[in-house]
DNA sequence: TAAGATGATTCTGG
DNA sequence: CCAGAATCATCTTA
């Protein structure tokens, strides 16, 4: 065991050899073999008791340190997940800026498509939306990439740095750990800040695409041919179906809602102010009414040479259910359609043709036809009513409106023979119709 | 350029 | 949630 003047390197004394021979000599050459002990004990073995000194100086003054540290900083070792970053990258998913690469974004674009409501002819601004928002991206993962190259890059640096001064200083793998933690915390602030701004890029150029939407753009022609078409021929009950949306969505090359909100506005419209509506009407009356009457002539060369004559045998045509329910009514309809004697002609278009064609000529009475010859008159109801089955009521129901609209709510409510302005309209029919 | 038409949105009531 | 009503914003037309 090595002494370093009467202390053991352990810390426990020691008797110093005691000198007994002359008082004066001897204490010399006693205090010279002294120092010359030190000197030698200090040579041999300084190297030798730092190495064992330092790793106990050194854990302590770690475990001070620790416990320094802990007490400042030990709050902010704990990492709850940040909600606005949480929300920032579900946002940046769902957008398809994050996440996978292929179809990214198409959700986004179709919700942006669906929450407006867009026709076909805008596959250019899909691929426009596209485009930028696929630029975002790109911009988005370079950067972030960035980032993390730096972000590691800085803590491999600072870990090398603070290995090589846990040589000299008291730093322990847990301060370095926590030292990585710290920058990680700071880098990924600032990646908090990449994707804000990506957030707020993606904002912008989806407010952008759907204030393009915004800009309405008038329906075809066609397209609006086929809704007043569908109108018109519905008229008692112009609420089509869902499937029928879809059927007109899908003629007219726009979207279910738009084609909501068509008959939305066209109802509101139609009930506001019926006699501005109403050479379209007759327009519309008249065109579906060819078509029906080319196919009832079609159906009867059918029903002729298979003849099934059974009163289930409907057939379909178009979009509207038409049912035949005998032969012998498909050629009274054919015989009587083009022949009114009070010269209007009544086209079997769908019951509702009769709604609009009350405005015609004036002559024309829906269901109690006063001023037409009752056999003619009839014998077209009768036909047309026999032949075709509806759903609005209109076979023989004597409270049939020609407008659809009655006092009682709704469809049929809104309309009171007063807000009827049309001159050629007559005010009566809709009266007599709704007041019988 | 004003007026009217029209598609979309918003509010409200059932 | 849906339809009606009011309203907005844009397009079309004279």
């Amino acid at each position: 065991m090595q002494t370093l003047g009467g202390v053991t390197l352990t810390g426990h004394p020691v008797a110093l050899p005691v000198p007994h021979d002359g008082p004066d000599a001897r204490n010399k050459q006693d205090i010279g073999d002294i120092l010359h002990q030190i000197m030698t004990i200090t040579d041999q073995s300084l190297d030798e008791a730092q190495a064992k000194m330092k790793p106990a100086l050194f854990s302590v003054l770690c475990e001070i340190k620790e416990k320094t540290g802990l007490s400042i900083r030990g709050s902010q070792d704990e990492d709850p997940p940040d909600p606005q970053l949480m929300r920032l990258d579900n946002m940046l998913l769902a957008e398809g800026v994050s996440g996978p690469e292929k179809g990214g974004g198409a959700a986004a674009v179709a919700a942006a498509t669906a929450a407006v409501g867009v026709g076909a002819d805008n596959s250019i601004e899909h691929s426009d939306y596209r485009a930028k928002l696929s630029q975002i991206r790109q911009i988005y993962h370079t950067e972030l990439e960035k980032y993390e190259q730096a972000c590691n890059e800085f803590t491999t640096h600072v870990m090398n740095l603070l290995r090589e001064q846990s040589r000299t200083r008291p730093i322990s793998p847990k301060e370095i750990e926590r030292m990585v933690n710290i920058i990680h915390r700071k880098f990924s602030s600032i990646q908090m800040q990449l994707k804000q701004s990506t957030c707020e890029a993606v904002m912008i150029l989806r407010s952008r695409f759907l204030d393009a939407r915004r800009k309405r753009r008038n329906f075809s022609k066609q397209a609006t041919e086929i809704l007043n078409e569908y109108f018109y021929s519905h008229l008692s009950n112009p609420y089509p179906s869902e499937e029928a949306k879809e059927e007109l969505a899908k003629k007219c090359a726009i979207t279910v809602s738009q084609v909501s909100n068509w008959f939305g506005n066209k109802r509101i419209r139609y009930k506001k102010n019926i006699g501005k509506f109403q050479e379209e009407a007759n327009l519309y009356a008249a065109k579906t009414a060819v078509t029906a009457a080319q196919a009832v002539a079609a159906a009867v060369q059918n029903s002729q040479t298979n003849s099934p004559a059974t009163p289930s045998s409907g057939f379909q045509m178009k979009d509207e259910d038409f049912q035949l329910d005998a032969a012998e009514d498909k050629n009274n309809l054919l015989n009587n359609m083009f022949t009114g004697s009070s010269g209007s002609y009544s086209l079997p278009g769908s019951g509702d043709m009769f709604m609009s064609m009350s405005g015609l000529n004036g002559s024309y009475q829906p269901t109690q036809v006063p001023n037409t010859g009752q056999t003619q008159g009839d014998s077209i109801r009768h036909a047309i009513g026999q032949s075709l089955g509806y759903s609005d009521g209109l076979r023989g129901n004597p409270l049939y409106s020609p407008h659809g609209l009655n006092g009682n709510g709704g469809w049929h409510d809104a309309v009171t023979p007063s807000s009827v302005t049309s001159p050629i309209e007559g005010a009566n029919s809709v009266h007599s119709d709704t007041s019988n």
